[in-house]
RNA sequence: CGCGGGAUGGAGCAGUUAGGUAGCUCGUCGGGCUCAUAACCCGAAGGUCGUAGGUUCAAAUCCUGCUCCCGCAACCA
């Protein structure tokens, strides 16, 4: 038998971060992939559809810490609830992969040798914050108030080993890439990235880290652990089998056809993916989709904003399909959504609801009622009346087919909705119920309800992709055969038989009452927050105030090594563009203003600190903070934290009478 | 002057690349229908297209200035 090779279609969601469980975010790109794929496998291709989990790094280690777990303990937990919630929203990946798969350890560490091997990884100098009684390296953001933040005392400057990649390397190349391919899209993210970070200069990226250990070792450096990038990014080739023996279908499925992600990582996936893969001397992704976010009343998704998103209550009140039908239908092709319980309920009950449920439900209905379960039709057309639908339902799948080969979700779903509207409209203007008055026009009604029910079959091949449970039911009630709904067929108006039977269900998408459906999400929303609030109450039954452990000791001329002085504040405005800086001006007795920035925007107007005398350290060297250069250090305290777990500080200011430039001893 | 996106009837959006009666969904109001999940269909009201100028016979659309939002980058020395 000669076996038609079919083509091949590889698909990626990101490896999500277990650090917390997922949320509704996940849950549109991986439904977004999740439809892709199904449809694509509708169109015959041979699908490989890869998800995942990024396992490794110092926050997992903390995480798993404050949960008194091991790491891999800790993982473990959250990637059965990531598999839960796939199996429930219907996910239909083919493969699922673990940064802690073995396999995939093994293959990046070979990944990472053979970098080294070609040369495009080096040992260097990575500079940062060392604590020395934790022995940690912290990052510049890590630190807490600039100190550290497991112990919360001082940090020093110091440097440890790393290695870095050479991405500069790859500038022009990946800078073409973007500019001149859409390999990136939507296209507006490509300005984006070669503005900011290819024409500035790449840096060499720090690819190993020595100051956890949660993380893929790198073998023939101990201590080292290869970093997010080359161990994430790469398990889209190890999980084909790339330099492993777990997998054999490298050669089969790569190039990916598409890698979707929300557009806060695209810079990793437009620059150090392909990057990594030019180094290694293998064919790039064929495109990478940024997709836009899921927010809540213009704030990102975070901490519960009076909405219920859980996918798991969600899916459960209202559906699966319901779910995956709004999150794909609201979110426009590129930009950002707005999520709120009220737009998903109205969206679910005119759209689903009122629209193709109900217009399902009479079509059987009218069938049963004029004709019994089985009706044969005899062909009586009224071309003015039923051209304008059976055109449109023709030309659907072409439509849909664009639009959902170019990722546009949203659209392809309110084309084929034009068309359930254009349904609903055909059997206003045929008016089934004034021809089953006269016996003599049953042949015309059969054509009628016939052109409903061929619709209804189309409509359910070109939906079943983003409702995949749902609209096998719909194809059900017409007792449709696998060769009647195949894909292919929806191009096709006369695919159902003459004579065909139909089986009368409950409601597809029955209608939500939305105000008392509202009511009980508030106390559903009102409950979790009483439990969210006892829950911080108890820990504001520990001390409302603890002082940081003192530092190490030193020698008094390390203290004198800090210049204090006490100043006067000329002028105090925001740094621009800045979310914590304050720009002072300050006299410090010199007769020449100096100029310090210091991150307490948070917790000042810079008004109320004009007049005001402080202490700063005089000798401090100058840096650039956004942009403005700063002389010194203004001194303030920690003053722990508020009763809604916001901290505080507390600028230190003396007494007025003292003159600037006086020197503290 | 770091980069980019946005501002369109009550709400959410399309239209801006190639200027020429401002469109969609929801909501509101009126009408029709009764097959259907109080669903469906038709019609109406409602917009100085952020603001000030400019180009043009003609600007939501092109140009310039300004205001306000948002994202990225930077950022508690």
């Amino acid at each position: 038998m000669a076996e038609i090779k079919k083509e091949k279609f590889y698909i990626t969601t990101p490896i999500y971060y277990p650090s917390g469980n997922p949320h509704i975010g996940h849950c549109y790109t991986t439904v977004a992939c999740d439809t892709l794929a199904r449809y694509k496998r509708a169109k015959g291709y041979d699908v490989m559809f890869l998800t995942g989990t990024d396992e490794h790094g110092q926050k997992i280690e903390d995480k798993a810490k404050e949960a008194g777990l091991t790491p891999q303990a800790y993982v473990d937990g959250i990637v059965a609830n990531f598999k839960k919630l796939w199996e429930f929203m219907g996910i239909s990946y083919d493969r699922f992969i673990r940064t802690t798969d073995d396999y995939h350890v093994a293959s990046v560490q070979k990944i990472f040798k053979e970098l080294h091997k070609r040369g495009y990884i080096y040992k260097g100098e990575y500079k940062g914050k060392y604590c020395k009684p934790c022995e940690s390296f912290w990052t510049e953001t890590q630190l807490k108030d600039g100190k550290c933040p497991d112990c919360g005392r001082d940090v020093t400057d110091a440097s440890e080993e790393a290695y870095f990649f050479r991405i500069s390397d790859f500038s022009e190349r990946l800078e073409k890439l973007l500019t001149e391919t859409d390999f990136l899209q939507p296209q507006t993210r490509v300005n984006e990235m070669v503005n900011n970070f290819i024409r500035p200069g790449l840096d060499d990226l720090c690819v190993s880290r020595t100051s956890f250990q949660w993380g893929v070792p790198v073998d023939f450096d101990e201590g080292h652990v290869v970093y997010v990038w080359v161990d994430a990014l790469s398990n889209y080739i190890t999980a084909l089998g790339y330099l492993n023996d777990k997998y054999n279908d490298f050669d089969k499925y790569w190039p990916a056809d598409v890698h979707v992600m929300a557009k806060e990582i695209v810079r990793f996936h437009s620059l150090i993916w392909p990057a990594i893969l030019m180094a290694l001397d293998l064919p790039l992704p064929k495109k990478v989709y940024g997709h836009g976010w899921i927010n809540f009343g213009g704030k990102k998704m975070g901490k519960s904003t009076g909405n219920v998103v859980d996918p798991f209550i969600l899916g459960e009140r209202y559906g699966v399909d319901a779910v995956r039908y709004h999150i794909l239908r609201e979110m426009p092709f590129g930009g950002d959504c707005d999520f709120s319980n009220e737009n998903m309920i109205k969206r679910i009950n005119a759209d689903l609801a009122n629209d193709l449920g109900n217009l399902v439900s009479r079509s059987v209905a009218m069938v049963q009622k004029y004709f019994g379960d089985t009706m044969t039709r005899s062909f009586v057309p009224v071309p003015e009346q039923d051209d304008e639908l059976v055109n449109q339902v023709r030309a659907l799948p072409a439509l849909v087919e664009k639009y959902l080969d170019n990722l546009q979700f949203s659209v392809a779903l309110t084309e084929i909705f034009k068309v359930v509207a254009a349904a609903n409209k055909y059997i206003d203007v045929t008016t089934p119920w004034v021809l089953a008055k006269d016996e003599a026009n049953k042949g015309r009604l059969s054509t009628v309800m016939y052109n409903l029910l061929e619709s209804i079959r189309v409509i359910s091949i070109l939906l079943a992709p983003f409702m995949p449970t749902t609209m096998p039911k719909v194809q059900a009630l017409l007792n449709l055969t696998p060769d009647q709904t195949a894909w292919d067929t929806a191009a096709t108006f006369g695919v159902l038989p003459e004579t065909v039977t139909v089986t009368k269900g409950s409601p597809l998408f029955p209608r939500i009452d939305i105000d008392k459906e509202i009511a009980s999400l508030d106390a559903l929303t009102a409950e979790s927050e009483k439990k969210a609030q006892e829950s911080s109450v108890e820990e504001a039954k520990a001390p409302a105030f603890a002082p940081a452990p003192i530092g190490e000791e030193i020698e008094i001329d390390d203290f004198f090594k800090a210049d204090l002085r006490v100043g006067k504040v000329l002028a105090c405005e925001a740094v621009k563009r800045s979310k914590k800086l304050l720009k002072f001006t300050l006299d410090d007795g010199s007769g020449q203003p100096r100029t310090i920035v210091s991150g307490i925007a948070k917790w000042y107007q810079p008004d109320e600190l004009v007049g005001k005398s402080i202490v700063f350290v005089a000798n401090l060297k100058p840096v650039k903070l956004c942009g403005v250069e700063s002389n010194g250090m203004i001194l303030s305290a920690d003053n722990g934290t508020d009763a809604e777990g916001n901290e505080s500080v507390k600028l230190i200011t003396v007494d007025e009478s003292i003159h600037p430039g006086a020197k503290l001893r």
